[in-house]
RNA sequence: GGCGCGAUAGCAAAGCGGUUAUGCUCUGGAUUGCAAAUCCAGCUAGUCCGGUUCGACUCCGGAUCGCGCCUCCA
């Protein structure tokens, strides 16, 4: 029984569908004006598993990932850059794009621009403005009327009384009210606009989620989620927005993905504290940076350093050295596993509330029995295979065992060099000579290399 | 100031009102020409102060410390 932490009611809930068997997840995805980070490569990865499980267990899911591809930050990079706003969009889309595949994470459903849905965001500012929620100021900006909506505050836990006069609200004239925040903003010359009934203009910060959500998913979500900072103001204006406008609740189970740390604090474009992806990925394999990012619960910070990188590396060798003997093998169909206590394990503690880190601590106990059985046995095998099952709905074991254990970031000397040296090793210990063996062995440890001496006489090796 | 979250062993990180989390590290053993890998065994826990309870790491209250949000953020 799947169980889902909401942010809404601060409790886990029992997940019940919207339609019988369905689910519809929209999550908030990244305004396209620079390289993604890593802060952002934790909540893909978060809904990446989050959708690999839902599917995995018969769920129909209609998953949508937006892109903000239209925004002030843009517009300022843009005229930094000199260069078209949609030109910069693009480039950083396709970074984006380039970025996810390296991470192992899979396409959303649907993925929808804000600039392909001008259409319905206007509809939906025409329909606030009608039901007295929004207004039209005389600079050519609409404004939502915070106060005509009861219910605003309740997810971020805000009362609407104390967010007057917030040291960062911004004294404006143009405002009826300082909370009040904008759906449709006037062009100034030269920045790029869509015709509106309220003249040239752009949509703001907002509402493009509640255009794209209500156009992809209808008028209810099942899911809505996104980082944690989005919480307050974005989600809770989402709702006033769409549930103003639609005239009924929008989301029934809101979940937000804790932020990534560095040094303790979190890591933001704000602080200027930030890597981005491919930064993470000039020094680490893209898999250790994945199994990294999962090997901690979805709702708690993680921290950023050299240090957990390594750790997760390691604990991920112990997986891809069991998996070694079993390339071969492919990965077991759930159907085939159902029986499986490591399975089951495994699947309660993704259906509470997607607990990667219990769900890998039962795939460690699967490996303890596979590493225990007769190599190549027919229960082995068995257990390579369902292992296999299991990291495929995590998006883990992507790489080729041997490949991914001779991976490594200081290259100081290359594969073939090595496979030399082995041969060479192999050749010595027939001949009993020891003393070569050890010396090649230590010449190869000095770069890093790790030799395993099979019982059958072959040798492995890996890179630290 | 308002709202919220957290504190677990050398490090990381979970569940749980009583019974081995798990991974990395470390120690001993098996194995190995010696190693590595693997297996077996073991070592270090629950910030502090109260309360509830037969029993608290777990529930409640308080303190301390850390973190997030309070109109740029995923």
């Amino acid at each position: 029984m799947l169980q889902i932490y909401n942010t809404l009611t601060r409790q886990k809930e029992i997940f019940k569908p919207i339609h019988p068997g369905k689910i519809s997840m929209y999550v908030c995805g990244i305004t396209v004006y620079d390289y993604c980070h890593i802060g952002h490569a934790r909540t893909s990865i978060a809904f990446d598993v989050i959708a690999r499980f839902l599917r995995s267990q018969g769920w129909d899911l209609n998953f949508v990932h937006n892109i903000t591809d239209i925004d002030d930050k843009i517009i300022r990079r843009a005229n930094e850059l000199g260069e078209k706003f949609d030109a910069l969009t693009k480039r950083f889309i396709d970074a984006m794009h380039e970025d996810e595949r390296a991470l192992g994470i899979l396409p959303p459903s649907i993925e929808p621009r804000a600039t392909e849905f001008i259409g319905p965001i206007i509809e939906i500012v025409e329909t606030l403005i009608q039901k007295g929620h929004a207004y039209a100021a005389k600079n050519g900006d609409v404004y939502y009327r915070v106060t005509s909506f009861d219910g605003y505050g309740n997810l971020s836990n805000k009362n609407i009384d104390e967010l007057l006069a917030g040291a960062r609200i911004e004294v404006d004239e143009i405002k009826e009210d300082a909370r009040d925040f904008v759906l449709w903003k006037a062009a100034k010359p030269g920045e790029p606009s869509w015709p509106s009934p309220w003249g040239e203009g752009r949509p703001g910060w907002h509402i493009e989620c509640s255009a794209m959500a209500k156009k992809c998913c209808g008028d209810q979500l099942d899911i809505h989620g996104g980082g944690a900072d989005l919480q307050f103001p974005h989600h809770e204006n989402e709702i006033a927005q769409s549930e103003a406008a639609n005239g009924h609740s929008y989301v029934n189970y809101w979940m937000h993905v804790a932020p990534l740390r560095v040094d303790g604090e979190k890591m933001s474009k704000s602080l200027g504290n930030f890597f981005t992806i491919r930064d993470v990925l000039e020094k680490y394999h893209p898999e250790v940076v994945r199994f990294f990012l999962i090997t901690s619960h979805y709702r708690s910070p993680i921290n950023y350093s050299e240090d957990s990188l390594v750790e997760a590396r390691a604990g991920l060798e112990r997986f891809y050295a069991a998996l070694r003997e079993y390339v071969a093998v492919p990965a077991a169909e759930l159907s085939a596993i159902s029986g499986s206590q490591y399975y089951a394990a495994f699947v309660d503690a993704m259906n509470d509330d997607f607990n990667t880190r219990v769900a890998l601590a039962t795939m460690y106990d699967l490996v303890r029995e596979l590493n225990s059985c007769e190599a190549g046995s027919e229960k082995a095998t068995q257990l390579a295979s369902e292992l296999k099952a299991l990291g495929s709905i995590l998006g883990i074991f992507r790489f080729d065992p041997t490949e991914f254990l001779q991976s490594g970031a200081g290259d100081q000397i290359s594969a073939d060099e090595v496979n030399a040296l082995v041969a060479e090793r192999i050749q010595a210990k027939k001949d009993k000579n020891y003393a070569r063996a050890d010396e090649i062995r230590k010449q190869l440890t000095a770069n890093k290399i790790v030799i395993e001496d099979a019982k059958d006489g072959t040798t492995q090796w890996r890179r630290e």
